[in-house]
DNA sequence: AACTGTGGTTGTAACGTTATAAATATCATG
DNA sequence: CATGATATTTATAACGTTACAACCACAGTT
């Protein structure tokens, strides 16, 4: 049990302890008890089973600021958000299983708000230069990104959530989007539905791509009547969404079968078929992406498949963790399967 | 035009610039820079123009690591956020108001996840002893808050999401739940319903305490019957909640007005009404606090009351701010007040 | 001419860590 | 017992910034 026997610098005031506190301590120099604590076999075993024992006594924690204006990396990961437009608690779900897996190691996690409207670039540029992370995540992703243009230029690790139709390729998780819509139109056919619709949102987005070919070619194999719904934008609110879909409603030759993207689409759906008059289920069935459990309480029932959020967000922290590694970008991408959760009738 | 002309140290490889560079640029010394950058008035006004110039068109950036280190000041704000428990995307738009406030500034936010099972406090001192930030966010706070004791002893800047008990003040921003409650109950009676009940939740935390106080006082107040759903805990899934609500509904002599706390309840209610064959504004009328936009879509509608999370957030920065620049902590209070957003019957 | 004050600038020494190279101690070998 | 070879430890110098005290020039005093 060590207690302050020889103190060089005559203060032995509390302050927080260093490598230097455990070096004095253990009379070893400072570069020893430093690579000792990062269990480098250079260093005796012996050696380093003392100084680890002593810094827990002492209770040394490393100084994440002296670390990082030493070896230049951050220990920090950027995830870029876009706050306003939210499915139900789509971010903090997928924050949720993201900050799961990285709990374990010593990175934390930055948020940084990523508004839609023209800076998303400069929010990465601001983030290269300033050295502010290591590696960065985002969602939202475009056909063509810049986003993904600028990081894989500069060689930085990243995750992002979709796919890009870029040559290079480079680490993701997605969802499935085109076996959704197919799975989505499968079912509404099965119910018995002939005119189907699809609320697609911008098509700069490379899922908005995958759910209008999954679509399309199921409606084709299904031979029923077809419509897009294309002039969806992300920053409408709910509200406008719904009387847009209501209008149509509205008008001649309606469809019968909706598919929908996200949940806040298929409640403005409800709403729209509500105030229509019409009643779901009767006059039209619905097939939308479930994330958040609250879906489920819906009545009556949505028909819905299953999107597992918050393992999208582990696996976005489980892939950037190993390219942070070095690994190549190759392996590294997942694709998870929609689990449908249909109505059993 | 300044261009490379005298390199001290001869490699004039395309290294991030420093304080040095933008030194040895301007012929002024490296501390002269660093104080003319920060606009030191001890500084003539000429050569801050000057270096203020030639860090620009350099592209210089400080470095954070090194005025970390340097300083002991982060530049960080931490967010303690329960992954799971979640209104629907609460988390994600008081996030946005909070970032919102700060993105002025040279802050980042990092997301630290604060599961509520036991290491609340934990979480906490981790942040403290290992200087990871400058200041501090939390919600659900409870009426003897760990946290917060630990916090004011620490002489830490936080800011509360809800107040606490103690006696010494510190900042925060809260909803006021009492009036809210009141005017739930208001509400209700004048729809004509004389048996309410209220979902509360866990009594730890202090607005449940607000909720019930409101309730109760304005039950007795309108002479009408009344009862609590107690045991209501936050762990609790979104279905555990409905099936709760409809084993109550199905007893004898159950409540013809519900008061609910979150929109999840509120929407985990509807559930249970319906799974028991009652209809909402006929058997039943419920007030519900309303957060997000998409409450709105719900029909038949639910006569809600707003609570503006947003603003909640931008308040939570702004007031954390003002504490960071030593404003003392009497000051530093917000109270929201419901906004009622009733059907206009 | 020596002093005092002041506006402006600068050199030095940290903050706590790690990369690098150099210095020892330890051991087997011829 | 000198000779390498190997295992283990160490001193030194950064990383980029800022606090501090010292410095200089020059004005206005005495």
């Amino acid at each position: 049990m060590p207690t302050d026997q020889n103190a060089p610098t005559s203060r032995s005031t509390a302050r927080k302890p260093t490598l230097r506190t455990v070096a004095d301590h253990t009379g070893f120099a400072v570069t020893t008890v430093s690579r000792a604590l990062r269990n480098d076999p250079n260093i005796a075993p012996k050696t380093r089973k003392t100084v680890a024992e002593a810094a827990r006594t002492l209770g040394y924690v490393p100084d994440r600021a002296a670390q990082r204006l030493r070896t230049g990396r951050t220990k920090v990961i950027s995830l870029l958000v876009n706050p306003g437009h939210e499915f139900l608690g789509f971010t903090s779900v997928l924050l949720g299983g993201f900050t799961s897996v990285l709990k374990g190691t010593d990175y934390s996690v930055t948020i940084v708000p990523d508004y839609i409207g023209e800076d998303r670039v400069e929010t990465v540029r601001h983030i290269l230069r300033n050295n502010l992370a290591d590696g960065l995540i985002f969602t939202r992703t475009e056909s063509f990104d810049e986003r993904v243009r600028v990081l894989l230029e500069a060689d930085f690790p990243f995750v992002s959530h979709g796919r890009t139709e870029f040559t290079v390729p480079h680490p993701y998780v997605d969802f499935d989007n085109e076996a959704y819509a197919r799975m989505a139109v499968e079912r509404l056919v099965s119910l018995g539905r002939t005119r189907l619709g699809i609320i697609l949102p911008e098509p700069r987005f490379t899922f908005t791509q995958h759910l209008r070919y999954g679509f399309m070619s199921a409606v084709r194999q299904a031979g029923v009547d077809h419509e897009l719904f294309e002039d969806v934008t992300v920053d409408m609110t709910p509200e406008e969404l719904s009387s847009h879909i209501a209008r149509r409603l509205r008008r001649p030759n309606p469809p019968d079968g909706l598919v929908c993207v996200g949940e806040v689409t298929a409640i403005a759906a409800r709403a729209a078929l509500d105030d229509c008059g019409l009643q779901l289920g009767h006059d039209l069935d619905l097939v939308a992406k479930r994330a958040s459990p609250v879906f489920n309480l819906l009545r009556p029932r949505v028909e819905a498949v299953f999107e597992d959020v918050e393992a999208t967000g582990r696996d976005m922290a489980r892939l950037l963790l190993r390219r942070l590694d070095g690994e190549p970008a190759e392996n590294l991408t997942v694709l998870h399967q929609p689990i449908p959760d249909f109505a059993s009738n």
